[in-house]
DNA sequence: TTGTAAGCGTTATCAT
DNA sequence: ATGATAACGCTTACAA
């Protein structure tokens, strides 16, 4: 009594409790508890009075105790190796739009790409025992990782690349890049360059190797020559993509009348570079690339168009099903892939 | 007694207590808690057992049983507009660095642009008491939102532009823009045109003004005449750089030989649309923009350039120093920004 | 150095 | 429909 008393005097606003509120409305808390959360069992006449008296009071839950009674959070955790590149800051959005809408928290974790302060994260407190769900965004997790997020045995789903024995969501990357790469082909193609993703980075794990295995069949199947020398690789950056063609074009021999980039960030790199250098884009180079990147429309980039807001968007709502009971909610989905011809792409030179 | 057991035979991992740990070692939960915490007053022969045994365990606290007991969520929230523009995205990596160096987590609220959930954010559950303190990513607050993060009575801190009372990291805007018009005037141009940032929409408040401010005492300075039919808008994303280049080419008269922009993703839209156009930069038209975007050395833009990371990570120290009982750590500060000179300004043509 | 026990603010189970 | 009351798992005086 005597705290309560004291608080209001304070000003109230800071630390409202249940028990406030209770007290001021005349009834017990566990009336209050209900009345707020919208449950049954609770008369209109004492609902509107409680509704009101929490509402002048300012009254919010504490969500460490309703956490501590209800074993949940009410908050899901986000890993990405970055945050700042389009494919990841695009699939935080579309989490964040599903979660805020569902009135879940968002915690987000950065691994920065190559492991850095990444054990820490799985290993400690960080993740565990602070959210009720998982989702990963686009990267390989060691087994070391995989076992450790099993032991915790939260709903888990992961966008953007496989993992073994995890749900993911994400498009056809054998079925997308092959539409590249056959546009370029139906357009006249012979020489065409590969710019693939790095293998060595944990990150994208075998996204890019089905990305090179879908090039070279595409290309065995058209009775083209894969040519080792126009094999590049990059990291799916746009600088990659500048040093990838510069390498390409420093190399003394013949040049490809068209390029493959594994993502539209190197792409761009490429045109970029292929800009100073003074090779025209289209008519001496194609460049195809994958994701239609924000970007992509305003430089005319051709691309195979995937929507990682909605793949991410997707994700949360089973992560948020699973939660809500719906078992099985959770399950691996395919998601749709668009090719998006623009002007980067032509006819080889004749 | 009966519970521990229980849950051992569960396979143990999910729901280890600081009790089980207790037992296992036994000693008190007292003594486990000092232990695990690294606290003073525990025997080194003890806390050893402890860790030892928690790690077995695997053991790790709730976030929600210490967060009731401490009062302290251990989370920090970052408001954002936008999470996938250059500027959010890079102070929610640099925010995202410190806070998880220093064990904090990192709780995302994506406000998305035109106050669209906006109000449910602020005025619920959402927010409030799950945070120690928030990072506000340039955004203007509306009077009843101020309002309400000042009952909060949390540390707070703006970065990226100002909001009355409260602190703010960010950089000069107009010395910023002043360098960056002056660079233009330097190089010999007497006919500039502004784009500059959508005053109408909440995004980026004062900092828009700011720069038209400094674009027009600037060329008043050096005695040149400011055109309203030059002075365009954009709303700081590429697309709207190329309307308004689009607008700009397509009204009759003389055009301008350089133009200043409020953001680089501005002024790519400007020279995406010039290429198109047939309008070379910098032979015919000179392009400056601000930031330093990621894509800007690739594209040769010329700009200003700032850390929207190290702002972020400075202003989450000043949060969490002032957690840690650091009196006025919360305190404003002016960012560095430098002029990078790149390929896309040049003399006016003569 | 270690233990005891009283909170912390909710939720949930039973009664009423 | 409403109210006691026992958890929930941890922290922190205060004792020992």
């Amino acid at each position: 009594m005597a705290r309560i008393t004291e608080r209001s005097q304070r000003g109230g606003h800071s630390g409202v409790s249940i028990e406030d509120v209770a007290a001021a409305a005349g009834v017990s808390t566990a009336t209050v508890s209900r009345a707020v959360r919208g449950l049954p069992r609770v008369s209109p006449a004492t609902r509107e009075k409680i509704l009101e008296v929490a509402g002048a009071l300012g009254y919010v839950a504490s969500s460490s105790a309703s956490g501590l009674a209800t074993g949940r959070t009410k908050t899901i955790g986000v890993l990405a190796p970055f945050v700042s590149r389009w494919f990841f800051s695009k699939a935080i959005e579309g989490a964040d739009r599903e979660l805020h809408a569902r009135q879940y928290n968002l915690s987000l974790f950065n691994l920065g790409g190559h492991g850095s302060h990444r054990e820490r994260l799985f290993s400690k407190t960080m993740v565990y025992k602070q959210i009720d769900a998982l989702l990963v965004l686009c990267m390989a997790l060691t087994p070391d990782e995989l076992d450790h997020l099993q032991k915790i045995d939260i709903p888990l789903i992961v966008v953007g690349g496989h993992v073994e024995e995890c749900a993911y969501i994400g498009i056809d990357d054998y079925a997308a890049s092959s539409t590249a790469v056959r546009h370029l082909i139906d357009l006249g193609h012979r020489d065409i360059a590969l710019l693939h993703g790095d293998d060595e980075t944990d990150l994208n794990f075998d996204v890019p190797r089905v990305r090179i295995l879908a090039f070279k069949e595409v290309m065995a199947e058209a009775g083209l020559p894969i040519r080792p020398e126009w094999d590049e690789w990059g990291d799916f950056t746009v600088r990659s993509g500048q040093e990838a063609f510069r390498r390409l074009w420093e190399r003394p021999g013949a040049k490809p009348t068209a390029i493959f980039c594994a993502s539209d960030e190197m792409a761009m790199g490429v045109i970029f570079e292929a800009a100073r250098a003074g090779v025209c884009v289209p008519q001496d180079l194609s460049v195809v690339g994958i994701d239609d990147h924000d970007f992509a429309d305003a430089m005319g980039l051709t691309t195979v168009r995937q929507r990682p807001d909605e793949q991410a968007e997707l994700a949360t709502k089973m992560l948020l099903d699973e939660l809500n009971g719906v078992a099985g909610a959770v399950r691996s989905a395919v998601a749709p892939h668009q090719l998006i011809v623009r002007r980067t792409t032509a006819a080889p030179p004749s």
